[in-house]
DNA sequence: TCGCATCCTGACCATATGGTCAATACGAAA
DNA sequence: TTTCGTATTGACCATATGGTCAGGATGCGA
């Protein structure tokens, strides 16, 4: 491989991947600068500067503020429907259950931002993807409830209401993500270590698996 | 009593009591705002439409928005912090974590606005409440950390992790207002009945008193 | 009735921000 | 080299919003 052509692909790319290497770089810094101030305290320049580009280049790529808001959104809720895939397959609730923990407590630890950007929209009313929540959401929950519902009916847990539970699920794991500043700040100021996240998980997981009567 | 006494009372109260009602007034609608639009997305405007004040009128009982945000903050904090009481002087797990979960689902139900805002005030890294975090709550949270490893010593629970049992209390009872939106569209768009209330706080009170080997 | 402190508010201003646009640069294919 | 679609960007605009202020209303105590 030239070497010109190494660094132009890593400069610039070939010229079809410009728009998707903008485009990434733009939502990074979309989905940070929405995580930290909201939709309404997010402007376009600090998001342009936090990608090191010019504001009406953002204008390019994503026609207004809320078109490029959707997108980041979006992004999120695929990577958080994503961790369902721990769930399927499982014989029981110990391993479904702990492995769909794990997955949600990696994600709260890589995506910060991405989970607190969806937490404030659904706070806010789920303005924009109040669609997804009625659809691939409710589908996603009746799905996974049928499954609890079947392990309680095989006496591998207790009976537990399977929405309640993933309710629970879900508040803990993302608590992680949400309230990561609150949590920092209860630990003497410093992120958690890779101990102390194992050690999180390990809490949430035992706590739950034990409560449901699993383990 | 005379009848124009009587609402005179009612309209503007006694002339001492005048800023207290506004205030009140501007505050509840503040709340509510804020958790709706986020801090940036809210506008001064709005909130004096909602409290039925013209808008100057809020600058003349609360400065600034900023101003009148962080007594909004204040008060939710005030009353989160109440539910502590019901952590002492209980004899053990099952009496003290079972009045705290009630406790913080009742205000989950009874102030949803408010925790929204906290929840926003702490995804923004705090910027308005970061003193109170290293202060009030961190001294909170150590006390009840205590009482918890003291429960545990006397084989009252599980040697469970005091800390992150404490966070899987705050993110399971508040899920429940600051994701009220998405629960209630997964039940049907219907807010949850008192019985749903109910069942809400058994399951996550089982589940959690379970998990701890409480019961 | 008068004086005074408190309360009220329409009109106004400076600024910040989302968004537009015309001119330009770039680079791959012919 | 020329052509043409794509990408870039400084300058600009309309609007929304937080905040100010001067003048007026209100009502209590003397």
């Amino acid at each position: 491989m030239p070497e010109t052509a190494r660094i132009s692909r890593i400069r610039s790319g070939r010229r079809t991947d410009i728009r998707q290497q903008n485009e990434r770089l733009i939502l990074d810094a979309a989905e940070r600068v929405f995580a930290e101030a909201g939709f309404g305290g997010a402007t376009m320049q600090l998001i342009a500067d936090m990608a090191g580009l010019p504001k009406a280049n953002l204008h390019y790529y994503f026609p207004t503020k809320e078109a490029l808001y959707r997108r980041v959104v979006q992004n999120i809720f695929e990577i958080w429907l994503d961790a369902a895939s721990s769930f399927d397959g499982a014989a029981g609730p110990v391993e479904g259950i702990g492995a769909y923990v794990e997955a949600k407590m990696n994600i709260s630890r890589r995506h910060p931002h991405g989970s607190k950007v969806w937490a404030a929209e659904v706070m806010h009313g789920a303005p924009v993807i109040q669609d997804y929540l009625e659809t691939t959401l409710r589908q996603w929950t009746e799905g996974r409830m049928a499954v609890i519902q079947r392990w309680i009916d095989e006496g591998k847990m207790a009976p537990i209401d399977p929405r309640h539970l993933l309710y629970m699920l879900w508040a803990t794991t993302q608590h992680y993500a949400d309230f990561g500043h609150q949590i920092e700040t209860l630990n003497a100021g410093q992120p958690l270590s890779d101990a102390q996240w194992r050690e999180a998980t390990e809490s949430v997981k035992q706590i739950i698996l034990r409560g449901i009567g699993a383990i």
